[in-house]
RNA sequence: GGCCCUAUCGUCUAACGGUUAGGACAUCAGGUUUUCAUCCUGAAAAUCGGGGUUCGAUUCCCCGUAGGGUCACCA
């Protein structure tokens, strides 16, 4: 059996969308099931549209996402190839030299459609004697190589995602292969690439559907057996028009890494946008939606893909990030957050403090927020008030406190802080229970509410309306700062 | 407009032609909890329309409709 080598094609031409982790996702997924290869190769064959550094994004993206690949090429350096197969074609009458120029085309289609009529072009130059069209190209005379195209005949393939595809060869150009500029189009590169790289399975989005006919042919014309081609479904904007754009918030891959998710949460959200687990067939039963990398190697199949395009949904990628990140140890989550702090924060103080106080104090602080984050971008709100005091919250601004008497809350936080200076200054004989029964019983003591009381005291203490556990925090801001933070609100 | 593809709760999806059409996110309502969050329970929510085929269509076929893609010397 031959070996499986899958390909992902990005164009250097910007930031890699998110839908790209997708499309790379799944044939990576698919060789690394099969013990075969991941082939990434940049498709730089548009001289005016590359964007410099984005070949090194698209890399470090990938990278950043844990999709590995095992050979890398680049067209730009492969030029001499596509002309000597290009010119290959001419020889076997498969494809001509063609002398038009760019405003006489533009000018045929704008007349074509002024008559209503659709344009599809074939060239005066199709049937011109090799012997001229050879005299005139090396008089130095503009052109480029065109495939001929039968002009009415029915061509289908089976779509590995999509199905059964037919065409018509009518409705097709006579297809450039080689621009005026030596470089080749899409359509010679990715053929001829796909065959000298021995590619089985050629997994690619959607849009390139119409333009597989140019391809088959083009195979056709060299004699070479097709690969597998699959076409993956788009993501669309979350109203459902048009493909994810930056219409609806950043779509470039690594933004969403700077905002703060998790990738292994991304590639879980992104695999099951159009895929579905054999495991969920079993009627009835809950689903499984958490996947690794690695478990999703395990399962996927072609099969199980979809046909129909997807919605971008953002909360359901938040809520597998909260998944993910309560599940990270407390070490990870550690190092996760101060990578993504370091990289996409300029808090310079915070930074500085949190050195200041040791890593493991912030493990501390961390451990009680786990639960409470979504975003890596979250903790530093949750963490800052361990920090540095917060400004003080007025008790008439949290809902529980409203409508109670400030001098009783007065007396509780005084009645506190005669329990609290009777303990160690390291807390260490520290017993919730047996706080929690004091605080209880002060509240008694002024007939309050016991809700009442432990919020007069996070007010006091944490100065949020929500915060972690009185007591956890308590501990970790330490007998000192707790004391001078009551204090602030009884002077 | 030509060509191609698609169509199940708001969203992602499941369902050998026979199910009370299942699950997840989101929403809403309860419960646990010192706040928030977590967690637990429950509710509401879908087969685009019309024709066939069949004893029986979400499922197969046709026609509409809607959505998407594509029609470059861009990929």
């Amino acid at each position: 059996m031959t070996r499986v080598r899958t390909r992902f094609a990005p164009s250097p031409t910007g930031s890699l969308h998110i839908g790209g982790i997708r499309s790379a996702l799944y044939p990576n997924a698919l060789d690394r099931r099969n013990g075969g290869d991941f082939i990434l190769r940049i498709e730089d064959t548009d001289q005016n549209r590359k964007v410099e550094g984005s070949e090194q994004e698209i890399q470090d993206v990938m990278t950043a996402y844990g999709l590995e690949w095992d050979e890398m090429y680049k067209q730009s350096e492969r030029l001499d190839i596509y002309k000597e197969y290009a010119e290959k074609l001419i020889e076997s009458g498969h494809a001509y030299y063609s002398f038009e120029t760019k405003e006489e085309l533009e000018e045929a289609r704008s007349l074509a459609e002024a008559n209503n009529q659709i344009f599809k072009f074939r060239s005066p130059n199709r049937d011109m004697p090799l012997d001229e069209a050879r005299k005139r190209v090396e008089s130095g005379e503009q052109y480029v190589i065109r495939l001929k195209t039968p002009e009415s005949e029915e061509l289908d393939y089976e779509d590995a995602v999509q199905g059964k595809m037919r065409f018509n060869t009518a409705d097709i150009d006579d297809t450039i292969l080689l621009k005026s500029d030596g470089y080749p189009t899409y359509h010679l590169a990715v053929v001829v690439d796909d065959k000298l790289m021995e590619i089985t399975h050629v997994l690619r989005g959607f849009g390139w559907i119409p333009s597989t006919p140019k391809h088959i042919l083009i195979h056709r014309a060299f004699g070479w057996e097709m690969p597998v081609y699959g076409h993956l479904t788009d993501i669309l904007n979350p109203d459902g028009k048009g493909k994810l754009s930056k219409r609806s918030g950043a779509v470039a891959a690594q933004s969403f890494l700077n905002e703060g998710y998790l990738p292994e949460a991304v590639l879980n959200f992104l695999m099951l946008l159009g895929w579905s687990s054999p495991e969920e067939r079993v009627h009835g039963e809950t689903e499984r939606e958490l996947f690794t990398l690695e478990d999703f190697v395990e399962i996927f199949d072609l099969k199980d893909l979809n046909k129909s395009n997807q919605i971008f949904d953002r909360q359901k990628l938040q809520w597998f990030n909260k998944q993910y990140i309560h599940v990270l140890s407390d070490d990870a989550l550690e190092n996760r957050f101060l990578n993504w702090f370091k990289e996409n924060s300029d808090d310079q103080k915070l930074k500085e403090m949190i050195v200041e106080k040791g890593p493991d104090y912030l493990q501390e602080i961390l451990k009680l927020s786990k639960q409470r984050l979504t975003l890596l971008s979250d903790v530093p709100d949750q963490i800052i008030g361990f920090y540095r005091r917060p400004d003080k919250l007025a008790f008439s601004e949290v809902k529980q406190l409203k409508k109670i008497d400030e001098k009783e809350l007065h007396l509780v936080l005084s009645d506190f802080l005669i329990y609290l200076e009777d303990q160690d200054e390291d807390l260490a004989n520290w017993d919730h229970d047996q706080w929690e029964h004091q605080v209880r019983e002060i509240a008694d003591a002024y007939e309050l509410k016991h809700g009442v009381a432990f919020m007069a005291l996070r007010t006091a203490i944490t100065r949020a309306i929500a915060s972690p556990p009185l007591f956890e925090t308590i501990e970790i801001l330490g007998k000192k700062e707790t004391t001078e933070r009551i204090k602030e609100y009884l002077s």
